[in-house]
DNA sequence: ATAAAATCTAAACATTTGTTATCGTTTTGG
DNA sequence: CCAAAACGATAACAAATGTTTAGATTTTAT
């Protein structure tokens, strides 16, 4: 449980008996690679601090395809955000796609710390503000920016991404086809 | 002041005093048509609130198009949220396409805001969760949904849109050229 | 170590989307 | 009320991107 107390206290001031309160109902989960940590259409009532692994975020439309919508990385929270603040049914799956260690923080854990700690609320806002930036640079590159220049700024976000992620995955999250992403690499 | 005021009660539990005590250093400011509350490349410092009109947020690529990137209505918050939040120079531009009234929301009061309002940290929580499900559904339906069905389902985030915004800074909204938005309507 | 599966590239062709130019209509501001 | 600008539709052509198929290489699981 080390990697999550640093990174909580680099957001807010917590005391150590804060994160022991906050953490003691916590656990932690090891999933093999390629499974699924969740899948779509039951409320997540869950969110997973990943200490080792990558998990990715995927969405099947209504035609079968897979649309990968984001790649989650060490030390970072991640969860259907969305449908676990509405309590609604999730569209998304997370699925690992290497051997990966989660700390799982359920539902009453978080809003025992939204109430409990001291600064529980902006925690809260912090991890929806950085959530947030991250989305508007994705809209706004998606606008400004070529598919290409946005495989090449890629790793700007996830550093390392191509010894970790096949190809086709990346095009995935790119919206493109692999075989067109493989064509824009030869362009140079 | 009336309509802030009602916002923020249905967002969180906050006393009449608490209101006043917040709204007291805030001002109402009108623009005219097509004018520009502010503009790329300095710090914004002050978020908005929409009591009558509509602005369109909008950025300006290398190579000197324009793209809109969003539109906010009445009874909303609009700012460059993500420059707001790092203190960082701003890239996009809001500007009116109505006469429009605004609350002008200082930094100064925000962070007073957070700071002393009983609810304020959940506040600004709860408006960041906001922005980031719209954002969530955004990113979700460019990968599942084709130009024409996310121009059929637009009056579900934006009602009355057609009858306010001229039909191309929809398509710009799109992602799409006004052209082939005239033609996309055509197919049916 | 090996067989099966996954991965990447490639080419040919189809579809989607962008570009340029034109024209008639509507809206705007004085 | 009027002239200028903005707007929306259309056609022809160009560029970008998707689809299908194939083959060689790498990775995975046993």
């Amino acid at each position: 449980m080390e990697q999550i107390r640093k990174v909580m206290k680099q957001m807010i001031n917590v005391s150590d008996k804060e994160l022991n309160d906050f953490l003691c109902n916590s656990f932690s989960k090891t999933f093999k690679r390629l499974e699924f940590i969740s899948r779509p259409n039951q409320i997540p009532n869950e969110i997973y601090f990943i200490n080792k692994g990558l998990i990715r975020v995927l969405v099947t439309d209504n035609d079968g395809m897979e649309h990968t919508i984001h790649f989650a990385l060490e030390n970072q929270f991640i969860a259907d955000y969305t449908n676990f603040i509405q309590k609604s049914t999730s569209i998304y799956s997370l699925q690992t796609l290497e051997e990966t260690q989660v700390v799982v923080l359920p539902r009453s854990i978080i809003e025992w710390g939204y109430n409990n700690l001291i600064e529980g609320q902006k925690m809260g806002r912090l991890i929806a503000e950085y959530y947030f930036i991250y989305q508007d640079s994705r809209i706004k590159n998606l606008y400004i920016r070529t598919p290409k220049q946005r495989y090449d700024s890629i790793t700007e976000v996830f550093p390392n991404i191509h010894n970790r992620v096949p190809q086709h995955m990346i095009a995935s999250y790119l919206g493109i086809t692999p075989i067109h992403l493989s064509r824009l690499k030869k362009r140079e």
